[in-house]
RNA sequence: GCCCUCGUAGCUCAGUGGAUAGAGCGUCUGCCUCCGGAGCAGAAAGUCACAGGUUCGAAUCCUGUCGAGGGCACCA
């Protein structure tokens, strides 16, 4: 539609200039926007006014000429002057009826487009540590990340979901104390249990699993030993179940990267992922040593002081393996790569930037910060203690509202704005409750399609999609199709295309639910004002239905973007 | 102290340098002989934190002040 737009200001333009009326030796560039007030129009142009000083007119005069071009098109049901010379220009009941048919050919695919022309994208999300069960936090990230990589599939991009598993390092090894402190405690042994440890009740669950699997037998074994067998196991189990869990919320990864893998030798036997990556950095002289350490020259790319990569006592850091893992990613031909962090780690940004730049990639990393959750429950916080391990877990939370409610929810909020989720609403089946309001449209609108078969409504074996195909031939007398609801309802289905660009462009998924939205609150006027089956009138009820399976296919369509079921009944 | 993010209606938040700043909730007033009322219509509600600057034009960009949150390890 904007493309359309643009076409047609950019058509009455060259006719202008060709027919002399306007002094440009070539057409500027088009820009499209739309207006702020609906009633101004469709879409808004400020080609006058940009270039009036070049064509030696006054804008509104300028705006005036290229206007008198485009009224009387088909596509165009008024067009006109405001302002300081903006043109303004109402798209025609024509124009928008037509999009009823490349909705309903093009399905599901319905708003796919270009922007990405094939090239690919990684987008890296959740990463938790494998220590523990996923906080809410990382529920939001989730669904965050898995849409964003939905739209940027839908907006032509060739995705990768990776999840970078932090499988080694100082928590790792508190956990398996922690774990053994546990088993120890179950054989009845006298343990004084890791200051630092991980006091949560699943950590005894899985210890008490090994006492079942096992035995006894690790009691009286070396403690490093033990550890280290611990590590492996729990750590396993661990990583199990955030993969399950992930899956139980439609979040599935492709690719799992194991940090432990940086470290070790490649697999001739050569470096490690991480010297490899400092070899780079050293041959572009970004390296130093100093007080025994090896530092990156990070302030050479912005930072704020430079960073340890190697420490005094021969170990590295976490960072270390990060730039060595970037440098992986970066290695693997992505054209982009995108990295969805916690708030909490923002102040990590300045140095993986410079990282990124020192690697030679600059401007090809792209970090995202989601901010946090608050929960609440009826408007009162959820208090929550990492100490005394009283806290609500992202695998309770998906357990009490339901995958739906909880994608929904996580993505109303644009991701640079702190989340508060209210569980008592996320819950409620009432127009309060947004994710209710957008599936009850798409339910009544089946409910109106099983309707028009004059079948059993009750009867649950039919195919909506195949019904609406058989019931609507290609020609219908759309062009009954004029009144305000219709016209609206009509509009906001065109918008949708543009929805996937923006919200792919700005990686931005709260742009989705918006939409979804104003839809479905289109789609209910609609509904309101106009009866859609009716014995009497078979021509108006055959264009109706036309319209109404648009509405199905892009609701249906934006809530895959979303994550969220699109129920045929509810 | 330094860095980052944020500050928009009573509340929760949209807003891509454009026109008279929008939506939901809450408050108030209405709409069911009719395809799903889990719906719809209407009303009231604003110093876009504040002060400068850039621009033909600023909620949006820049600087400063105030306020909120987060980050400032040879932790991860």
């Amino acid at each position: 539609m904007r493309e359309l737009a643009a076409t047609l200001v950019r058509e009455a333009l060259v006719a202008a200039i060709e027919a002399g009326e306007v002094g440009l030796s070539s057409p500027p560039e088009v820009r499209i926007e739309r207006p702020r007030d609906t009633s101004h129009g469709d879409w808004a142009t400020n080609v006058a006014m940009v270039s009036a000083k070049a064509a030696g007119m006054n804008p509104r005069q300028l705006a005036e000429t290229i206007a008198a071009r485009m009224s009387g098109h088909e596509d165009v049901s008024a067009v006109e002057v405001a302002g300081p010379g903006f043109i303004n220009i109402r798209l025609s009941a024509h124009a928008l009826q037509r999009v009823l048919t490349e909705v309903r050919s093009a399905g599901t695919d319905f708003g796919r487009i270009d922007q990405g022309e094939g090239r690919r994208v990684q987008v890296e999300f959740v990463s938790a540590n494998p220590v523990g069960p996923m906080h809410v936090g990382h529920g939001r990230w989730a669904a965050l990340g898995d849409s964003m990589a939905r739209v940027l599939a839908h907006a032509g991009w060739d995705v990768q979901r990776e999840f970078y598993v932090n499988d080694q390092g100082v928590q790792m090894d508190i956990f398996a104390k922690s774990v053994a402190a546990r088993y120890l405690e179950l054989c009845g042994r006298e343990v004084e249990f890791p200051e630092e440890g991980y006091r949560g009740a699943y950590i005894t669950e899985i210890a008490r699993e090994i006492l079942g699997d096992e035995g006894e037998r690790w009691a009286d074994a070396e403690p490093a030993a033990r550890e280290d067998h611990f590590r492996e196991k729990a750590y396993a189990q661990v990583l199990a179940h955030l993969e399950h869990v992930l899956h139980s919320m439609g979040v599935d990864f492709d690719v799992w990267f194991s940090e432990r893998s940086l470290h070790q030798p490649a697999e001739d036997g050569g470096p490690s992922a991480v010297e490899r990556a400092f070899d780079r950095l050293r041959e572009a002289g970004h390296l130093y040593e100093h007080d025994g350490a090896l530092w990156f020259r990070s302030t050479a790319f912005g930072d704020d002081k430079d960073r340890v990569l190697k420490k005094a006592d021969g170990s590295y850091t976490y960072f270390a393996a990060d730039i060595a893992y970037h440098a992986d990613k970066f290695d693997r031909g992505f054209d982009r790569v995108i990295d969805i962090w916690g708030a909490d780690h923002h102040g990590y940004v300045k140095r993986m930037e410079a990282a990124a730049a020192a690697l030679g990639h600059e401007g090809k990393l792209e970090l995202v910060i989601g901010q946090l959750v608050n929960l609440f429950r009826g408007g009162e916080v959820v208090r929550m203690s990492k100490r005394t391990g009283e806290m609500v877990t992202f695998e309770d939370l998906l357990d009490e509202v339901g995958p739906d409610a909880a994608r929904y929810f996580f993505l109303r909020r644009s991701t640079d704005q702190p989340l508060d989720f209210d569980i008592a609403l996320a819950k409620e089946q009432s127009s309060d409750n947004p994710v209710y309001y957008v599936q009850y449209a798409h339910a009544r609108i089946c409910a109106i399609l099983r309707k028009a078969t004059g079948a059993d409504t009750a009867d649950t074996s039919v195919d909506i999609a195949a019904t609406a195909g058989t019931l609507l031939g290609k020609d219908a007398p759309l062009h009954l199709l004029d009144s305000d609801a219709e016209l609206a309802l009509m509009r906001k289905i065109a918008e949708f295309p543009e929805v996937v660009e923006i919200a792919a462009r700005l990686l931005a998924p709260h742009k989705l639910t918006r939409y979804a939205e104003e839809l479905a609150a289109s789609f209910h006027q609609f509904y309101t004002q106009c009866r859609v089956v009716d014995p009497d009138d078979a021509e108006l009820t055959t264009a109706r239905l036309h319209v109404v399976d648009a509405s199905r296919i892009a609701l249906a369509t934006v809530l895959g973007l979303v994550g969220v079921s699109a129920p045929e009944r509810m």
